[in-house]
DNA sequence: AATCAAAGCAACCGCCATTGG
DNA sequence: TCCAATGGCGGTTGCTTTGAT
């Protein structure tokens, strides 16, 4: 493709299902190849950003929790600008999204908990002034992630609100439990949804979340700090993170367990829904 | 209703590391 | 060992949306 050819700029519906659906054949990986055997006039760059930051199964956007802004603050602290590393122990996140949020939401954050920390320590012993503070700065006012998220507000359940987004993080929401874990990380995280009425999906799904998730913890850590972390909840609803004390792999394939035990519900691993299904259903969402 | 500024985020760019011939 | 191709990452840009006036 010569270089006046490669396209720039939005992806439309079209293209990601031409992506979404090249990689549901040949599985992610071989950028190169994605342009050359679809037509897409997209750079391999552009088609791996695009899988990886967007249409990649369980991910999501927005919403990120109190818990979640500590760990990011944490191992920012860690690891530095680090955004792949920081990402892997948010399995649902992407590091562009990580550092997004860090660049527009955290570090104004961080400067009002600075700002309110050496004033309060002027006046107040610190200590408890610290969480108090912390929990002020983080927790409330424009801590409420929520309110500047275009993605997770959205009330989807009002289609004629949707806008391109929604549909494309509803492709991976529909694709979650196909995919292969993402090798390319160290996230190894499998979510597993059912939906609760299968048959259609123009309305929001009714999905519940569990995550199998093995977290390679850096040399830094130390045991207080991983204990603070299984603590963590990450994930709403009834999403829980399962440890793994012994040193086997969980199992990630195809047929999947759930630490815990089975409850016999139907996987939407077994029963994903067709991809032709997607695209009859974008092409109605049409923006 | 129109305009402007600020905020948010998807996507691009350039550099670096890795891999394979 | 060298070199080109490829993939990954962090920084940055610029478009879109939102809120204020």
């Amino acid at each position: 493709m010569a270089k006046a050819d490669i396209k720039k700029g939005p992806w439309t519906p079209e293209e990601d299902i031409i992506l979404v659906s090249y990689i549901q054949k040949h599985g992610p990986g071989k950028w190169r190849s994605i342009p050359a055997n679809t037509g897409l006039m997209r750079c391999s760059k552009s088609c791996r950003l695009r899988w990886t930051n967007y249409l990649r199964p369980g991910i999501k956007h927005g919403n990120f929790t109190p818990q979640e802004e500590e760990l990011i603050i944490h191992l920012q602290s860690v690891l530095g600008n680090k955004w792949a590393a920081i990402a892997s122990y948010l399995p649902q996140r992407t590091d562009n999204d990580v550092k997004n949020h860090w660049n527009t939401h955290m570090k104004k954050k961080m400067k009002r908990y600075q700002a309110a920390i050496s004033s309060y320590s002027a006046s107040s012993s610190a200590g408890n002034a610290c969480h108090e503070l912390a929990s002020t700065c983080f927790n409330t006012g424009s801590g409420n992630s929520n309110a500047s998220s275009t993605h997770s507000t959205l009330p989807i359940s009002n289609p004629s609100t949707l806008k391109y987004a929604s549909s494309t993080e509803n492709i991976s929401r529909l694709l979650e439990g196909w995919g292969r874990p993402s090798q390319d990380q160290d996230v190894r995280c499998q979510s597993i949804t059912r939906f609760a009425n299968s048959s259609t999906i123009s309305s929001t799904p009714v999905c519940f979340m569990e995550n199998q998730s093995k977290v390679d913890l850096p040399e830094s850590y130390h045991p207080a700090s991983i204990e603070e972390l299984k603590s963590l909840q990450f994930f709403e609803g009834s999403s829980r993170i399962y440890w793994e004390e012994s040193s086997s792999e969980p199992n990630f394939g195809g047929s999947q367990s759930v630490p815990g035990g089975s409850d016999g519900q139907n996987r939407l691993d077994d029963q994903h829904p067709p991809l032709t299904m997607l695209e009859s259903w974008l092409a109605d969402e049409d923006v």
